[in-house]
DNA sequence: TATATTCGCCTACGAACGTAGGCAATGAGG
DNA sequence: CCTCATTGCCTACGTTCGTAGGCGAATATA
């Protein structure tokens, strides 16, 4: 699938591919008045980011009538994982363990959540098999 | 302890101060021959780079001498704690285990390193009680 | 039909980054 | 004493980011 040079998101536009792999399909002022709960911008400040996502790949865009929807044009599930590598090399130099432990010493975690990973990590040994 | 603001590094920024964490006290001529291995840059922008640095006060200089040297401010482990933090947030909405389900779907654990992320989290659930 | 709202597009601007050139001082070697 | 390498300091330049203003077209509303 070469993922190709995966020019990192900034924050900023994190939470707005955020905004589309919740809602789907998304116009420009939709766009705003979901951001505008945390993060209030002018309108062109959001059709700025937007054809900037566009621009690298990040979006695509539908004309549909007079305007444009927009959508994600990457999984989340992917884009996720190559935040976490791209951490996980620069910062950790590839330790996960040294990552995980980073992790649980800022947040505890719930039984719950404790129960969850427990799960994940027995399941790719398995898998490994 | 407030952590002032924390601004964030970038990934270059981020490998000069792995050089500190790990030789400790180094001067401008030095950093750029560790670094040289993986990156190439001219004298003046290691040298930029470390006063931009000083400025955020991410280092600390030290006249000796002629030079000068320079040395952490901040320890690896809460600044590694931090940028693990910010993750969470921005990409995984606070949720440690998608975190960890995005790095499992990386990188497969060696039996080695699941073994240790188990013993992490036990104990992490142990002090919680 | 006249006015107000919505939207796309172009442009701009200050800050931060990565990159680096050039100059002055200082110290080492001949 | 003169030359050369090292170092600090100031300045600069192209890019990206976050922010947004303004113009013109289309659409809705009075």
């Amino acid at each position: 699938m070469a993922r190709k040079a995966e020019s990192k998101l900034t924050p900023a536009q994190l939470e707005i591919m955020n905004l589309f792999w919740e809602h789907g399909e998304l116009r420009v002022a939709q766009v705003r008045r979901l951001l505008s709960d945390r993060r209030r911008m002018a309108r062109n400040t959001v059709q700025t980011m937007l054809t900037r996502l566009v621009d690298k790949g990040w979006l695509q865009s539908r004309a549909e009538g007079n305007a444009f929807c927009f959508r994600a044009a990457r999984a989340r599930k992917s884009t996720l994982r190559g935040i976490v590598g791209q951490v996980l090399d620069t910062a950790f130099a590839g330790s996960a363990s040294g990552l995980i432990m980073a992790l649980l010493e800022d947040r505890r975690l719930s039984s719950d959540e404790a129960q969850r990973i427990r799960r994940l990590i027995d399941r790719g040994q398995e898998e490994k098999k």
